[in-house]
DNA sequence: TCTGGGGTCCTAGGACCC
DNA sequence: TCTGGGGTCCTAGGACCC
């Protein structure tokens, strides 16, 4: 059997336990820049505010209703993040933590009371230990868990645990989800399973024919097929795989034509996808810039363009991505426009003892190496960006909107402290 | 009249996830 | 005034190889 283990409202969950206050109360946390509401707390979502709902067009709805909102504050949630795994890896020595609030644990081959004592133990010792409440589904496969998990978070509030393990209770589950809410079918496939006249999860394992599901939805279809009759069929992934792709991309906190400042945002995006590089082990060989008006403003004139860079050898060092990033940017930047967006994205990602060496370079790789660590290791315990090449600047035009910020209570050395006394 | 049969690699685009 | 930012996998089709 498999567990999925997910945060209730996670990043709005993350904000109550340093102001308890909140508890029972709406509590919303927006996009970055403050633009869209992306986590709801129960109370928030009774109010009506829609998840992906522009901020600006909710605030007479929050304001009327005294909703509790903050801007986006990742550093706290991803900090939180680890330590629910920390606590969620004591229940089993096989665990895939899927994203930023979920994880699957395998459950097979354990020797407990029962599993639904299990999974409430485990939804107990997160609330006692981190203070953030979740949900747990058991099921023998991974989209049954997925589905398990949905189904304890609307129909079995009290306990937070629902456990698949009889037909007659896959059976109904299955009825009772609605095709659009399976995991892996998205807005394209649902819109037509239901034209179709495939209303819910039980209507896609029964009615459909195994060969039309392979040629319309190709082998990750029939893998769901699969997965709902209980043979688990989508690969474990418990060993973290260095990332095929970073990027680090931003809307500014306003508008920008002036090139100097979107270079700095550039050049500031890049020494972070070098850093995200460098902490995997990993060399770029590719990168791309872009820049993009912004497309809401129908009044402004639109620009969007990217561009492709071949590195000569693949590098994590920041000084030479921030090099290449701002010669991208050189070849499309126009002058003239309200620039909304930026952004690095690195690619052909190789690990870093198997970069391909070139017979003319001309770096100093070794030299650069050393300097990236020593970087590194005084910005992890100093701050980010605490030592920062010239480039990336101090004016930071471009920097988030952030007017609810909540501090960084669990990393920031000064909170800490806060905190202590 | 009629012209083989096997592969690999790469890319763009589509679909999905949180 | 104001509208997020990350990722993954799969396939078809083209270009190429012998």
């Amino acid at each position: 059997m498999i567990a999925l283990v997910d945060c209730n409202n996670f990043y709005a969950s993350c904000e109550r336990i340093f102001q308890p206050w909140l508890e029972n109360k709406p509590v919303v946390v927006l996009s970055n820049n403050d633009g869209c509401v992306i986590a709801r707390s129960e109370e928030a979502k009774e109010i009506g505010i829609e998840m992906g709902a522009p901020a600006f067009m909710m605030k007479e709805l929050l304001a009327k209703n005294n909703v509790a909102v903050f801007s986006s504050n990742y550093t706290l949630y991803g900090n939180l993040s680890e330590r629910v795994q920390t606590v969620l890896a004591t229940f089993t020595p096989k665990i895939e933590c899927y994203s930023i609030d979920e994880a699957f644990l395998d459950l097979s081959d354990m020797k407990f009371t029962t599993l639904f004592k299990y999974g409430f133990s485990i939804r107990e010792t997160i609330r006692q230990n981190i203070g953030i409440p979740v949900t747990v589904g058991i099921a023998p496969s991974k989209t049954l868990a997925k589905m398990a998990n949905r189904y304890a978070k609307k129909t079995q509030r009290h306990t937070g645990v629902y456990v698949l393990d009889t037909k007659e209770k896959i059976n109904e589950v299955l009825n009772w989800t609605q095709i659009e809410d399976v995991w892996g079918i998205g807005g394209q496939h649902g819109r037509r399973l239901k034209w179709m006249g495939i209303k819910t999860a039980a209507d896609f394992l029964n009615k459909l024919n195994p060969d039309w599901v392979r040629s319309n939805m190709t082998v990750v279809g029939e893998r769901m097929l699969n997965e709902l009759k209980g043979i688990p069929s989508i690969e474990w992934e418990d060993i973290v795989k260095p990332k095929k792709g970073i990027c680090t991309a931003r809307s500014f906190g306003k508008l920008l034509t002036d090139k100097k400042d979107i270079q700095e945002a550039v050049a500031n995006y890049a020494s972070s996808c070098a850093a995200k590089l460098r902490k995997q082990n990993t060399c770029t060989g590719q990168m791309h810039v872009l820049i993009q008006t912004n497309v809401h403003r129908t009044q402004d004139k639109q620009y969007a363009r990217n561009i492709t860079l071949q590195l000569p050898v693949a590098t994590n060092s920041s000084a030479e991505i921030i090099r290449f990033a701002l010669k991208g940017l050189d070849i499309i930047y126009k002058p003239g426009y309200n620039f909304k967006k930026a952004g690095v994205i690195v690619m052909d990602i190789v690990p870093e003892k198997e970069v391909q060496q070139s017979l003319f370079d001309q770096e100093d790789r070794k030299r650069d190496a050393q300097l990236m660590k020593t970087l590194d290791k005084v910005n992890t315990r100093f701050g980010k960006d605490l030592v920062r090449f010239a480039i990336q600047g101090y004016a930071r035009q471009w920097r988030l909107k952030q007017e609810r910020l909540s501090p960084c209570y669990t990393t920031d050395i000064n909170q800490v402290l806060t905190i202590k006394i």
